[in-house]
Formats: structure tokens, sequence, C-alpha cells
DNA sequence: ATTCATCTACCGACCGGACGGTAGGCTAAT
DNA sequence: ATTAGCCTACCGTCCGGTCGGTAGATGAAT
């Protein structure tokens, strides 16, 4: 049952958003009523904290098992966005909330949160690092390139629809592309065009 | 007055979230009585579509005055680019409660602002459409190519800070290249490896 | 096999409080 | 005298959360 509370509780927070969802609406959907729902968790925010626990935790070690068999900056690269776009199309409801609700989140809740958010950016951040270092990627400012993509897949979770035209895969090895290029291609935008004209 | 309220309402909404803030608040950081607000506005849904409405009215004018003056195709693609940026950094609140508040109306008023937010997004789709026409960019999904550079743009809004690292001017240089060599290389991701060795 | 205590999972009834919204009165300027 | 602009006081509703209680499963002791 409390798994079943859990996925209700997602799927209405993802279609309705935290606020608006109430206790009453979430025990509906369960089945049970209200009281029972505070047998399993002791609040409202309790349910949200669980939620985006075991996301963020998900997340994150998605990322370290797709990074644990690459072997170059450019492959692992390639595999962290293609995983952490396949992620968020496919936990979509809970990428979603994890990503919108924080403002549900009390100041303790939300800083151990943020701070699960921020190891998993890092990892993007060295990546890019490390690309740049070895002139794999052009030069360019790490927060605001890693900030860049990751908002950008993410981003993904907000409109996809899967039912839609392009299935998860697709979107994924468009997005991955579309990345690596602009890391690999910036540099001829800091170089002016008679760089990009030698090309 | 009726200003006041909608300025403290947007400083609001995009703190606390719609859900989140109450008349009472509002009325609070107007140094009014609630009451009062309903003189202004009819209720509270009234005061976010007035904040969508405007916010998206001077988006599109925006993109509108950025382009009569771009000549060919890159240049307004660039321009377009620049000026999403911009508007999205410099009305940061309003923008971000634009997008991120749509379930906060009922069905009509819901209808009213995407097909506003549709049209806007229907003019890069034609730019990019164009693009790839006359062979600037490379063959791709002109939908899952728009909707990755205006969210990836848009979500510099979730972001930013003003008193950050980064000018306005900078990140949207940054976001422009960006998008625009990602635009131009994505056809090395369909071309495949040989293509990008003969560059 | 029966008893008895305990525990799980749920329930109906209720609480204080906050919400969005309304009715009607006051006041100062026109 | 009228009206714009704001007020106090209030409404019904719904919220998150608590409480005491209970049916039924479990399990050990007799």
């Amino acid at each position: 049952m409390k798994e079943t509370i859990k996925q209700v509780a997602i799927d209405l927070f993802f279609r309705k958003g935290y606020f608006a969802t109430s206790i009453s609406e979430i025990a509906r959907g369960c089945d049970i009523r209200k009281a029972s729902i505070y047998y399993h968790y002791c609040g409202k925010e309790s349910l949200l904290l669980d939620i985006m626990q075991t996301t963020m935790q998900d997340l994150l070690s998605s990322l370290q098992a797709s990074l644990s068999d690459a072997d170059d900056i450019e492959a692992s690269m390639r595999a962290a966005i293609r995983t952490h776009v396949l992620f968020h199309l496919q936990y979509q409801k809970e990428t979603f909330i994890a990503s919108s609700e924080l403002r549900g989140l009390s100041a303790d809740n939300f800083r151990e949160i943020v701070a699960q958010r921020d190891d998993y950016e890092r990892i993007f951040q060295t990546l890019i690092g490390q690309g740049i270092d070895r002139g794999i990627f052009a030069l360019g400012d790490i927060k605001i390139l890693s900030y860049a993509i990751l908002t950008l897949c993410t981003a993904g979770a907000s409109w996809f629809r899967p039912e839609g035209r392009l299935s998860m895969e697709e979107i994924a090895r468009i997005y991955e592309n579309f990345v690596i290029n602009g890391l690999k291609a910036a540099q001829w935008s800091c170089a002016g065009p008679q760089a990009r004209a030698a090309c």
C-alpha cells in the first residue's frame, strides 16, 4: 500500500502540482481514507521527500553505471547525456516533480536534495572540464555549459509525450549529438569568423 | 496600486509559487487589506492571467522587433535566440511564472496562453525550417529542435542570478553560439564519423 | 485447541486554521 | 451627491493533521 500511495502521489503531483494536490485526493486514488495515509507517511512533505530521494538516488546510480564502462572523455560524455535524457524521459513524472517542486520542501530537506543534485551536476562539470583540458571540447564556461546541458535535457520531461511521434531513443540520440557538437563547435564562436572559414 | 499589486504578485509567485501564495500575502506586500485586491482584480486567477498575458505579449513583440532588421536566416536566428535569452533573463520572474504556472489557469485561459506560446514557437520553427531548406542548418527534426532550443534558453530563467558571475549579455552570447553551432553541426551526427573527419 | 496479547492497517469523526471570496461601510476627492 | 479606493468583518469550504478505536492476522503460552 505504501508503494501504491507513492505512485498515486507521483501521478497527482505531476499532473496537478504538489500544492494543488490534497491528501484526500491521494487517498481517494488509493481507495482508502485520508487518515490511513498517515500510517505510512508522517505527513505530506515526507511523501514528496520520499519521491525526490529515490528519484535522485536512482538518477545518480544510473549515471554512475553508464560511466563505468566508457573509456574516453567523449564516450563518457555521450553516455552521460544519453543516460540523463533517457532517465528523464523514462521517469518523466518523477524527474519533473524532483526538478519543479523543490519549494515544497522545508529547509533541511531542501538542502539534502539540492546537495544530491549538486553531486550529480558536478559529475558533468568534471567531464566538461576534462574534455576542455584535453582539447576535445572547446573553451567555455563550465558552469554555464553544464547548466545549459542539464536543463536542456531535463526540460525534455516537461514536453515529452510517451505516445508521441518519436521514441525515447530517437530523442536521446538527437540530444546527444546536439550537445556533443555544441561542446565541440563552441570554439568557432570564440575564435571568430576566420576560424570558422578555415574549417 | 494595480501595478503595485501586480509587481508584488510577480515577486511572490516567483519565489513561492502560485498555489503557495495567498491573496492576504500579496495584500500585505502592498500594505493594503485583502479585500482591496478585489477592487482591482476579480480574483486570484485573473491576477495570474494578467501577468501571463502581458508577459507573452511583450515576449512576442520583442521577438518581432528583433527580427525586423535582420537580413538573412542565420542573422535572424541569432537575433531570435539572443532576444529570447535576454528577455528571459531580464524578465526572469515573469517568464518563470509564465512557463511554470500554467496549471493555475482554468481551461479557457489556459488555451489562450498556450495559443500565444504556440504562435511564438512557430516563429522559431519557421526559422529552423527555412535554415534547413537553404542548407544553412543541418537536417533535423524541427519540432524537437525548437523545443530543445526554447526550453534551453527558457530554463536560464530558473537558475540565473542577476548578481552572479556573468552578465546577461555574456550568457546570451554563449547560448547564441551554442545553439547556432548545434544547428549547423548537427549534420555530423547524421552523416557519421567519416564526415566529421573530413572537416 | 483455545486463550490472550500484540501488532498491522485501516477507519470515522473531528480540530484549528487558512484559504478565496463577499457584503457593506467609511472617507476623501471630485 | 457621487464615486473611487480602501476598510472591517464575515462567510463557507477545504486543508493538513490528530485522535480514539477496531477488524483481523499473528504467535506464543497454556
